[in-house]
DNA sequence: GAGGATGCCTAGAAAGCCGACATATATACA
DNA sequence: TGTATATATGTCGGCTTTCTAGGCATCCTC
């Protein structure tokens, strides 16, 4: 029974994708990789949400893909980060971290009222 | 032109009002009141998403509703939180900290690889 | 040759949020 | 008296995002 599946990313996955592009130009399969790398096993994003993502990305002029062989010799669309993507990027960091703290706000407050 | 609307609540709603409620049993209109006052104004609860999400937190039996008046001598329907609903609302809490650590990982990550 | 890792993709369903709308009462003010 | 505003609840349709579940192809190792 339980079954307590947990949504992980809850409309983050866009930025995080476009940060790990901004370190580094990259494929969407290491994108995948490098983001649940850096969160220790947190993130495990699913192809099914990467790819349309990138795809989405691209459309709105945030990514720009270019097909290049990979590390291993192989060819992979790599995706680079815009200016127009950088431009997106910033604020929605910032805003990311004005939620986190207003979520906190409100987790943080007593339980009990005076 | 311009207008970049930004989503707020991205997923953590659900929990922001059993935290609400957990503080104090409130009527829907407070509860996107004061989720506005805590936040400083950040949150703008929609009754398009407000009213929704309670019926959804009653269905899946972690809110119980009550009619009664109202501070201001009006009935409004007061929703409590429900024993399972506490037990949803603690992991969900913790979940919510581990997604912002992780998601402070990658941005936090620098630009540069070495 | 079988399996696993690498790499890309799509389709369908489910869920959540928002904007707009509809409704009703109480209060304040002209 | 009439009107606007705050209080209070709700629905509906559309949009976006995510997940599950598949398909396809190559390369390497056993």
């Amino acid at each position: 029974m339980g079954e307590a599946k947990i949504e992980l990313l809850r409309g983050t996955l866009d930025m995080l994708i476009l940060k790990v592009v901004a370190m580094c130009p990259s494929h969407g399969y290491a994108i995948a990789q490098r983001l649940q790398q850096i969160s220790k096993d947190f993130f495990q994003v699913h192809q099914g949400s990467l790819y349309p993502a990138l795809h989405r990305l691209e459309d709105r002029g945030w990514l720009q893909a270019e097909w290049k062989n990979s590390e291993t010799g192989r060819e992979a669309k790599f995706y680079a980060l815009t200016k127009k993507g950088r431009r997106q990027m910033d604020p929605e960091v910032v805003n990311w971290e004005r939620l986190c703290d207003a979520v906190g706000q409100v987790l943080r407050a007593p339980e009990e009222e005076s």
